[in-house]
RNA sequence: CGGGGCGUAGCACAGCCUGGUAGUGCGCUCGGUUUGGGACCGAGAGGUCGGAUGUUCGAAUCAUCUCGCCCCGACCA
């Protein structure tokens, strides 16, 4: 038992921000809104940064670095980006700083006022379409598949570690392409690329769907996205791929030349993820005893504490330990060998079960005797002493179980938790429960609204693979084609 | 921006109402005993009490102002 760690089922969101904290995984900053990713969160983020980077290089893209800094009037070129983001950036408007006349400490220098404002960036489209226009003058130039790796600013009123904080990291993918279709197959693909980390790696479970018009990208002709279902029944808006149309290259004049002579706007498209994901994981999978990490993301999958009275017991069981810890190396498994003398054991096991270590091993003079080792795993909590021989591979295979076990178990849990729902009593009152609902709407901005505002919930996507399924809105009462799935969301 | 809370040792907090030697737990240092689920004993080190001003013989404590952070809303691709 972790000493303290608020219960879920008592108050999710404390629950949430002290794993954070105790898990080592961040910690608010000095500065409102921000926070430090400390080492053991940053090296979560840095497995999935490869697997995705991996993956973005394997469908054709290659990386770049652009600004931070996004002129005002580049902002302001595509009119409805501009208004989506426009309450939400920080400003630069000063270059320096100079001791203040009247006393101690610095002052922004009144002469040094920038002729025109800087935005730090809270997105990249502005500053890379800008871009685009000098590298984009044929079809020959065309797709242009370009990721980036970065740091952005969103002013939110709110913010919560990981899932919506001031300065963010993420990746946007920002590509141009000759044709409408190969756009939206871009953006499709994308997508695609994203559900299967989320699943494959993060063993989560997602929707993949559309927005709706009012949840859409500022700019976008259509937003894709993917969803997940929380412990606590609330969505989590997880990863999101944009078809921008021409919308961009016509606000940055970015035109290629045919094959038949003729300029061409490009068309684009915009995609990212971001160390939201973070919380997705945290969120997902852990329970009152801490962190839960699928072993494919989790930087130590592997520890063995050994346990020992004397020097001479230590250097017994290391002896008989270090070739495993070798062997289990160069299958690929990342193992820490905690000979620590600092703490206990049961300090120990209370701590790698905080940070979720998913596979531990505990080994003593008495195991040794009788040749086995007490394997614990921390999605299921569960104890067993088997054989040290042979552990190696068994280890392997473990880790592979658990990580399909912790999929099945959050795949499980939005089942028991997805409801179709058919009128708006009903609605009403599942909604306080949480969960997906799915439900038919009517298609009308209207009606979504009416629905947020009565109930807080949101349409959270339009599925992309669903039976055409005729029925009427939940709400309004008008006929409808399919439905749609309704949360209330982070 | 509204509501609430907090700012005192590295961390978590008490003390404030009723002004008078700045405390507790964890952590840290040293010594010893311990080690199969967060060990124990002993001895130590460590604080401009967020900041400013005022009241007072005297302010962590009272008053005024101010800065900052957190939580709940509103907001949010």
């Amino acid at each position: 038992m972790s000493k303290g760690l608020p219960k879920r089922s008592e108050n999710y969101s404390e629950w949430y921000n002290e794993l954070v904290k105790r898990a080592d995984l961040a910690e608010h900053s000095a500065v409102k809104g921000c926070m430090v990713i400390k080492p053991y969160g940053y090296a979560i983020w840095e497995k999935m940064q490869r697997a995705l980077d991996d993956m973005f290089k394997a469908t054709g893209h290659q990386n770049a670095y652009f600004p931070l800094f996004v002129p005002k009037s580049f902002l302001e070129k595509e009119e409805e980006h501009a208004e989506g983001f426009a309450k939400e950036c920080a400003v630069v408007t000063h270059y320096r700083l100079k001791k203040n006349p009247d006393g101690a400490g610095l002052i922004v220098d009144p002469d040094a006022k920038l002729e025109e404002e800087l935005i730090v960036r809270p997105t990249s489209e502005a500053v890379i379409w800008n871009t685009y226009k000098g590298w984009i003058q044929s079809w020959r130039d065309l797709p242009l598949l370009i990721n980036q790796w970065a740091n952005v600013v969103r002013w939110e009123m709110r913010t919560r570690l990981f899932l919506r904080t001031t300065e963010f990291l993420w990746q946007e993918g920002h590509t141009a392409h000759a044709t409408s279709e190969e756009a939206i197959e871009e953006t499709e693909r994308m997508l695609g690329v994203y559900a299967t980390f989320a699943e494959e790696w993060m063993a989560l479970p997602v929707l993949k769907g559309l927005k709706s018009a009012n949840e859409r990208f500022a700019g976008a002709i259509e937003t894709y996205c993917i969803e997940a279902l929380m412990q606590d029944g609330k969505a989590l808006q997880s990863g999101t791929s944009h078809f921008l149309g021409q919308n961009f290259a016509k606000s940055f004049d970015v035109k290629f030349v045919n094959k038949d002579n003729q300029p061409e706007y490009a068309w684009a498209t915009s995609w990212g993820v971001s160390t939201r994901l973070m919380g997705a994981l945290i969120m997902a999978h852990s329970d009152d005893n801490g962190l839960v990490l699928p072993p494919r993301l989790a930087p130590v999958q592997t520890v063995i504490v050994p346990i020992y009275r004397s020097e001479e017991d230590l250097a017994v069981i290391s002896e008989r330990i270090n070739p495993i810890v070798e062997r289990l190396k160069s299958l690929g498994v990342s193992v820490k060998y905690d000979a620590d003398d600092k703490y206990k054991p049961g300090y120990k096991f209370a701590e790698y079960e905080l940070r979720g270590v998913p596979v531990r091993l505990a080994i003593g003079m008495r195991d040794l005797e009788n040749g086995t080792v007490e394997v614990a795993r921390r999605d299921t909590l569960s104890k067993e002493t088997i054989a040290l021989d042979g552990i190696e591979e068994k280890i392997v295979a473990l880790l592979d179980e658990i990580q399909a076990n912790i999929y099945q178990k959050a795949l499980a849990f939005r089942e028991a938790n997805t409801f179709q729902i058919d009128s708006w009593d009903e609605f009403k009152v599942q909604i306080e429960k949480g969960g997906f609902i799915e439900a038919h709407w009517d298609g009308t901005s209207e009606t979504e609204e009416r629905i947020k505002a009565e109930t807080k919930a949101t349409i959270r996507l339009i599925p992309l693979e669903t039976n055409q399924e005729s029925g009427t809105c939940v709400y309004s009462g008008a006929p409808s084609k399919q439905r749609v799935v309704f949360a209330r969301s982070y």
